[in-house]
DNA sequence: TATTGTTATACTCTATAACTATA
DNA sequence: TATAGTTATAGAGTATAACAATA
């Protein structure tokens, strides 16, 4: 049972990475625009720790989200260290293109199940999933 | 729904590569057993493609395995490129014991669930499993 | 020539450790 | 001294290509 979900979940990501790739994007990059979504501009240092990665592990994500023009880096006015981060126009419009294509990937892959299967899946995947965060104690358990 | 799967999948994982770690193996290993279970002797050939790994990646595992006595390497005696490999008395032992290890993770995994439960997670499972597979395609999902 | 097991090479991904510029 | 972002270094893991022995 542990190896079909590892299985299964597996696929599901492999899904979604193969979904964005027509996007240019892999879901690392998804996650970090999400990160951004507040609209609010942060420093790396703190993006870094919201999204649980080293902050040098950051840089090169957001050089190709800046370089796609998706996102800016500003200097911070109060320290000169400091840049912050946020989403650009283009930025916005880019996630909820890519929100909607998490959305069809996921329709695809509970293509069949009704609402009351969703519901019920995701009860008993919320049971397993208790089951081995307690497991894991303080385990990070990061999929990207 | 797809990322708690995921994510949920790669908890179990992590799960039972850390039930394995006290005896000092990985679950390609066991994955490896697993394959030799049968009994007859195969080459590395067939054993890789069985696994649907590459044969030079075989070689390592195989090599940790004889080192602990579990499996041996046994010439060939029709060819003499060939090695035959099999479980070793103290490997089918271990082998037993590990099935045991992946049975009590998966009780720790599936802790709370009814049988119907149970059951019913497999079913849905399934259903999601079979569309994942049909998207990928004829990429390959192993998981280890 | 082709195939078996093996080793070497090259590539990806990542965390940690330097490094610079500021504070 | 300490912290921000960045870059360099090093390690793990893996697939592919080369290799020697044999068919």
């Amino acid at each position: 049972m542990g190896f079909v979900i590892a299985s299964v979940g597996h696929a599901a990501a492999v899904a979604f990475e193969e979904a964005l790739t027509p996007h240019g994007l892999h879901p690392r990059h998804f996650a970090v625009l999400k990160g951004l979504r507040g609209g609010e501009a942060q420093s790396q240092q703190q993006l870094a720790a919201a999204l649980g990665i080293p902050a040098s592990r950051l840089v090169g994500l957001l050089d190709l989200l800046v370089e796609r023009g998706l996102v800016e880096r500003q200097d911070s006015p109060t320290d000169r260290r400091v840049k912050l981060v946020r989403l650009v126009e283009a930025g916005r419009t880019a996630l909820d293109e890519l929100i909607a294509v998490a959305g069809q990937s996921e329709r695809r892959v509970t293509a069949g199940l009704t609402a009351e299967d969703k519901a019920e899946l995701r009860r008993l995947l919320g049971v397993v999933h208790a089951n081995v965060a307690a497991e894991a104690g303080g385990t990070r358990t990061r999929v990207w």
